[in-house]
DNA sequence: TCAGACTGTTAACGATCATGAACGACCTAA
DNA sequence: TTAGGTCGTTCATGATCGTTAACAGTCTGA
């Protein structure tokens, strides 16, 4: 015994898919008809009873007409996360550069922040981002050297910076022990 | 060979789920492991070589996380209807009232159009409609006696018809023949 | 009362999904 | 170079979907 009947009673697929038929005064054949389906599986999909795939929901649902978008208008968000656990953070980046985001990915969000360690030796390289928005930052420790455009400093912890994302920049660790920073960038890059 | 790669590749899934997890910075396995499915799941939904359950797609959205109505936000929304064949119109109502909706259980239509037909002896019966929002119409052929509140009148073709549907209203068709209306409500009602 | 047409539900079966385990390719460190 | 890790892909198999075909219940009209 598996979880499907929580899934389906969470998903409620049934109980919205028989409001939206019958209000729009088709029978279960009738829909079924225009959706390319048959009967049975619209009296299943609205019983709950079973967990039809993307597809054949989208061929129902255009036989109403509602679009897929329209039909999980209301659906509960997912909870938006507050809280992210070190060991949930998805390790992006590759080599000596390792990179960790809050609040990526999020619609709606305004900025993405970033906790970034670089190892020795770590360079983001020689041909410079760009992109557009701002960043800024606070090395936590080690020893960084950051160029934006013609600038060029080196930051140990405590040290900030901001800047222009348009202008090009680079990282580059310096010193024998890794750099940590804790970034800010807006609008969150991809 | 039936259309199950035309309906794949109609619905681009593997595309956006893609593009949406490796801007989450999640390979494959780590949004996998996230979301109770495996990796080779992720892999075939994003080739576009199966066609996910809703439930499964969900699960695999929650990793990210994206609601199911963001992910299919930008899904073309089913070409808005504007022509309406007689034939596949549905046939609400039962016995001696026939209705036709037209543009109905259409999101962000600000009306709803319906296409009457009284039976001789049809009636909406003696407990009063009420409903938000205002209708109107137009008696093609027949006659019918309409009561609003404390108002009644017979009508025939030509005649028309307006007004809020806040008061009780009644339809009874009167004469011989069948009575045909055409009329409009706003909003929508169900 | 009966036949007919409709409603939604359910059982059995073939098609498909979703899994677990393998694969080759790539990178990193030793 | 080798070993170990990751990446995404592919294959075989059990679980589930979606269909076909039947079912009982309701309503209409004869």
């Amino acid at each position: 015994m598996n979880d499907l009947n929580t899934e389906l009673s969470d998903l409620r697929l049934g109980e919205r898919l028989r409001i939206l038929r019958e209000r729009a005064g088709l029978s279960q054949r009738a829909l079924a008809k225009r959706a390319n389906v048959t009967n049975a599986t619209i009296s299943l999909v609205e019983a709950d009873k079973m967990n039809p795939s993307v597809g054949a929901l989208r061929r129902i649902l255009d036989g109403i007409p509602v679009s897929l978008s329209e039909f999980f208008a209301f659906e509960p968000e997912p909870e938006q996360v507050i809280f992210y656990q070190a060991s949930d953070l998805p390790e992006i980046g590759k080599g000596k550069l390792s990179l960790k985001r809050i609040g990526n990915s999020q619609f709606g969000r305004a900025m993405t922040i970033l906790h970034e360690r670089y190892e020795p030796g770590a360079d983001t390289g020689r041909v410079m981002y760009r992109h557009e928005g701002e960043e800024g930052g606070i090395v936590i420790s080690g020893r960084i050297e950051i160029t934006v455009g013609e600038e060029r400093r080196i930051l140990g912890p405590g040290d900030g910076y901001y800047f222009d994302s348009r202008k090009p920049h680079r990282f580059r660790q310096v010193g024998p022990e890794p750099c940590v920073i804790v970034s800010a960038c807006t609008p969150p890059t991809f």
